[in-house]
DNA sequence: GTGACTGCAAAGCTTTTGCATTAGA
DNA sequence: TCTAATGCAAAAGCTTTGCAGTCAC
């Protein structure tokens, strides 16, 4: 099994997108990231080793990463995008408390996608499950928000 | 069982919001709404009853909606935020390429919320299957990238 | 060598904020 | 009355664009 960097470089090449050492940065950076960044994120994170990157050249790569389906965008409503670089199916556990984003693997994700292709000619890229609710360590400390009214 | 409309305004009393003409306008609107509109539209066609509205005022609006669980916030592509105004059960099928968003009813909402109840103590109050790819006018007219190589 | 990519800066959007005025409860 | 909500305008963010120089192929 080819490995999430190795995937995004092969794809690259495969279009005829010219491999830069700052697309092989963000790559890596892509690869092995956990959390859900944002461009801006990409951005600060280059600039350590790129110092002279610029945001431009971030938003060029995430696009073409998007649209080779090595990564989705998750648009974060006011703040801004953020990406999706692990496309293994979970879930993420939203707490509408303290804003934190737990993952969680399902079963059901092939049936999900097994009844979506079965109703429309959709080319499904990837799948997102959200959870709202409110996490285990915030409904200890969650008492009376709603008693107040 | 109670119109959309009249759910949306119950919810602002109860939760001791002013119920105000622009904000019935905006219920009403988003009630009879069959697509998922921007804070953008929904302002185009508040104008035509109240012609001074203001954008302020409907993001606030749309931000004490979503508040109170009446509407949710839906990845638009980069153009901004959509709503979605159905709240019954079903997957949004995100097209990446023109920001279309199709909905679809699924089967597997029970099974989603029973496998997460399972796994975790986590108190869920909204679930949210958003599929992205590519829809089908896109896919027809997509040609460039994979042909360049 | 050629054309895509980079970096920089400015422009273009969407969304938020401040504040005086208005009006819902 | 009393304060939340409105409308206006300006500010603040995020993202895109134009262009000259650079570099991957």
């Amino acid at each position: 099994m080819t490995s999430r960097f190795e995937a995004m470089t092969e794809a690259l090449r495969r279009a005829n997108y010219r491999v830069t050492p700052q697309r092989l940065a963000i790559c890596k950076l892509l690869a092995s990231s956990k959390s859900h960044p944002s461009p801006a994120e990409v951005y600060e994170h280059i600039r350590r080793q790129y110092p002279t990157i610029s945001l431009a050249t971030v938003y060029n790569t995430l696009a073409v990463l998007r649209d080779l389906g090595e990564i989705i965008e998750i648009p974060g409503n006011a703040g801004g995008v953020r990406y999706e670089t692990d496309l293994t199916p979970h879930a993420n556990l939203i707490c509408l408390r303290c804003g934190s984003i737990t993952d969680l693997e399902l079963d059901v994700f092939e049936k999900v996608r097994t009844e979506i292709d079965a109703a429309v000619p959709f080319a499904l890229q990837g799948l997102r499950i959200d959870a709202f609710g409110v996490c285990p360590r915030c409904q200890a400390s969650e008492v009376k928000i709603e008693e107040n009214a």
